[in-house]
DNA sequence: CCAACAAAAGTGAAGGGTCATTCATGTTAT
DNA sequence: ATAACATGAATGACCCTTCACTTTTGTTGG
C-alpha cells in the first residue's frame, strides 16, 4: 500500500531533477557529486537513490527535460525573437553551458545521443511545418542548417558569453531564402 | 646542465600530449584517469609530473594544438571539401568527440574558454579574408555565421554520427550572398 | 682515456581525498 | 502493526599527486 500519492513522488523527482539541473548547469556532469545534489535538493542520499539508481540515471533525467521553445514562424522578426530567447535563456540561467555538457556526454553515451538526437529531430520537423513551397529535399536541407545554426549558437554563447544574435538571424533568413 | 637535448624534451611531451589526445577523444576529460594516460603514453606517473604540473594543464596543451584546417577559397568546391575534411576527421578519428568535449570544459574554465574563442576569431578572420568587396560589418556578420555553422556541424557530427554535409555547403553559400 | 661524481630524468608504490552507492536504522502514514 | 518512505554514516573503489629511490647522462680531475 503506497503511504504518499503519486503527486507527492513525482514532486520529489522534480526536486532531484531540478537540484541536479541546477548544479549540472553550474559545474557540469563530472564535477557535480551526489553529495552536491543532496545539498542543492535538501533531500538525503538516501532518499535520492529511492528515486534513481544512478547518477546516470538523473544526467539522463535533466538531458530528457531538455526542451527549448521552437520559432513560430518563419519571419525575421520571429526568428530573432527566438534567437533572444536562447541568448536570454543563456544569460540569465547560464542554459548554452548545461547544453554544451549535454553534447559533449552524448559524443560519449549512445543513450544520451539518441535522446538528443530525437529531441533535435524534433526541432527540425517543427521547423519543417513552417517551411511553405519547397520541395522534400529543399526542405530537409534547409531545416538540418536551420537547427545547426541555433545550436551551434547556443554553443558560441557557452563558450564567448553573450553575442548579438543579428548575424545568426542574418543568416537564418538568408538560408530560408536560398 | 641538461642531460638530455630540448628536441628530445619536447618528442616526450608529444608523447604525452598525445597520448591524452587519444584517451580524451575516446572517452572524454572526466572519464579518463591519469593511469590512462600512462599506459597509452607509455611512461611512467612521475615521468609525465616532469613535464604537467597537473592533469588540467594536459587538457589545456591538448586543447591548444586544436587547429582544424582553414578553407581556402570560398566557391562550393572549397567549401564542400573542407566540410569533408571536417566530416573525415570526425569519421576516422573521433575528432568531432573531442571538440565537444573541449567546447563543454571551455564553458565552465575562463582559461579554456580564453584559448578557444581565440581560435575561432583566428578562423573567422581567415574567412574574413576571403570575402570580396563587402562593408567591415557585413564581413563580420558573414564570418560569425560561417564559422558557426562549421562547428555546429561538427556538433552534429559527434552527437548523430556521420551527416552528409550538402545543407552545410549550400548554407555557407547562401550566407555568402545574401 | 677512464673513473668517479653530480645533476637530470625516470620510476612506481603509497598517501590523502573524493565520490557513488549501500544498508541498518529511524520515521510516518494507513 | 506494517509497509512505505527517509536518513546519513559507513564502505570500498578510484584517482590525482607526491616522493624516496633508481637509472642515465654529462662533466671533470687524474
Amino acid at each position: 500500500m503506497p503511504k504518499v500519492g503519486q503527486s507527492y513522488l513525482d514532486a520529489r523527482r522534480k526536486q532531484i531533477v531540478d537540484a541536479a539541473h541546477t548544479r549540472f548547469t553550474s559545474h557540469g556532469f563530472a564535477r557535480t557529486s551526489m553529495a552536491d545534489i543532496v545539498t542543492e535538493s535538501g533531500l538525503s542520499t538516501g532518499s535520492i537513490y529511492r528515486y534513481f539508481t544512478s547518477k546516470d540515471e538523473i544526467v539522463i533525467a535533466v538531458c530528457e527535460q531538455g526542451t527549448e521553445a521552437f520559432p513560430t514562424a518563419l519571419t525575421v522578426e520571429a526568428v530573432n525573437d527566438f534567437l533572444e530567447h536562447v541568448r536570454a535563456l543563456a544569460r540569465d540561467k547560464g542554459h548554452a553551458r548545461l547544453v554544451a555538457q549535454i553534447y559533449a556526454e552524448a559524443a560519449l553515451s549512445p543513450t544520451l545521443a539518441a535522446i538528443v538526437a530525437q529531441q533535435l529531430a524534433a526541432m527540425r520537423a517543427a521547423v519543417a511545418e513552417l517551411i511553405p513551397d519547397r520541395s522534400p529535399n529543399d526542405v530537409e536541407q534547409i531545416t538540418e542548417a536551420f537547427v545547426t545554426i541555433c545550436s551551434g549558437y547556443s554553443q558560441q554563447l557557452a563558450v564567448r558569453g553573450d553575442l548579438d544574435p543579428a548575424p545568426f538571424t542574418r543568416a537564418l533568413m538568408a538560408i530560408l531564402q536560398g
